[in-house]
DNA sequence: AGTGAGGTCGGTGATTGGCTGAGAA
DNA sequence: TTCTCAGCCAATCACCGACCTCACT
């Protein structure tokens, strides 16, 4: 299936490659190095990646299962808020409604 | 030698580097069992890999345009790049998928003012890439996808 | 493994019935291009950068869908191998080291830990 | 003529975390 | 057995696609 494959010197211990592609392998890894000289890369993953995004998540309503609410639960969540306190002195709730 | 005059170094975001990975996650899917469950670091490694593939191909059809003093790349330039670069099966699957697609292009194009001419019919889905594969070539019923299997250069 | 490529190519030929599924991609075509510029921003300024018809980015977003569809369904075959239902990140690094359609990745899934049945030569 | 870069704009789906059982170990 | 961790839910908003102008061929 495969044809002769060339042997990659820049590894450690030298692997061999498909012969295809180790052209292109080396011309990718000079061109990357350049990108990473030229801008700089995160280099692990951050936790999220906008922190509006995040704090929307954070801000929403959850079941008791973490689970953000179904517009059923929301609105009986809505209702039940409104019930016991109409006064929504420090109403957590992301929309004022009326 | 040298001067590096643009230093303006710009933090490159994941967002930038990657596709989105609720897509990658969900083409996964389509390739698991239904109860199956995927391993967030192996979402994120795919994301890497296929970020890669696009710049190995890409970077492939480029120096090939740029050889040719070709400034765009298109499509069959794509398409040479996967052959050389050992993807041979997806040549052909796309190219019908590309001559599928300029075909549906041609169909909306003419609406735009009432220019109707129909003369040219130049179907250039002989590329030239050498496709080395034999047979097995079902063209579309309708569409003309014909191999034309030029032989490599 | 051939069962899966010849769905795809019947898959092409079953789209389209001459109207638009072109419109419906499972990728954002936005963020492909920018990748593909990304591979030339390292050009020097006042170099030529290539421009990228409009054609190409919809080519690479299917290519992109299957490749991550037949690297997903060869590591899945690792996974059911292993008896277990998560598909891990150990699954895709065995995949790329036994697929050598997969070398171009050396650099990105290093092969730090094998596994027990190493890839023979 | 035709075709792509780059801009604006408005519409929308990817992003997002707490809990818990599936399942890796 | 212990205990890590991925699926589940859907509202916001960053980004994607549609459309435009302009430069180039």
């Amino acid at each position: 299936e495969q044809q002769q494959q060339f042997v990659q010197v820049t590894e450690d211990p030298p692997t061999y490659v498909n012969a295809k592609q180790y052209r292109r392998i080396m011309k990718r890894r000079e061109a990357r190095a350049k990108l990473e000289a030229r801008r700089k890369v995160a280099p692990q993953r951050k936790t999220f990646l906008h922190k509006s995004r995040h704090d929307h998540a954070m801000r929403r309503v959850r079941g008791p299962g973490g689970r953000f609410l179904t517009k059923a639960e929301l609105d009986q969540y809505r209702k039940q808020l409104e019930a016991q306190d109409p006064e929504g002195a420090t109403a957590p709730a992301p929309q004022p409604g009326s | 030698m040298a001067e590096d005059a643009i230093v303006d170094t710009e933090e490159l975001r994941e967002q930038d580097r990657f596709l989105p990975i609720a897509n990658i996650s969900r083409i996964m899917k389509k390739s698991l069992p239904d109860n199956a469950k995927i391993a967030k670091d192996a979402k994120e490694t795919v994301q890497e890999c296929v970020s890669e593939f696009i710049c190995f191909i890409t970077s492939e059809a480029s120096d090939k345009c740029k050889q040719e003093k070709r400034k765009t790349i298109n499509g069959e330039d794509l398409l040479w790049a996967m052959s050389t670069l050992g993807f041979d099966k997806y040549v052909d699957p796309l190219k019908i998928y590309l001559s599928k697609y300029r075909e549906s292009v041609k169909l909306e194009k003419p609406d735009r003012k009432g220019k109707r001419d129909d003369a040219s019919e130049a179907m250039a889905t002989s590329g030239g890439y050498y496709g080395a594969q034999g047979g097995a070539g079902g063209a579309a019923g309708g569409g003309g996808a014909g191999p034309a299997g030029a032989a490599g250069f | 493994i051939n069962d899966f490529w010849n769905e795809v190519e019947t898959e092409m030929t079953q789209i389209d019935p001459e109207k638009e599924d072109f419109k419906n991609h499972e990728l954002p075509l936005a963020r492909i291009k920018k990748i593909m510029r990304l591979e030339d921003d390292i050009a020097e300024a006042g170099a030529p950068r290539f421009m990228i018809a409009a054609e190409a980015p919809i080519i690479i977003a299917k290519a992109c869908e299957i490749f991550v569809l037949e690297m997903a369904m060869r590591a899945n075959s690792l996974t059911a191998e292993n008896k277990r239902r998560t598909l891990q990140r150990n699954d895709i690094a065995m995949a790329v080291s036994k697929t050598d359609t997969y070398d171009f990745l050396i650099d990105i899934v290093p092969r730090e830990e094998l596994k027990k049945d190493d890839v023979g030569h």
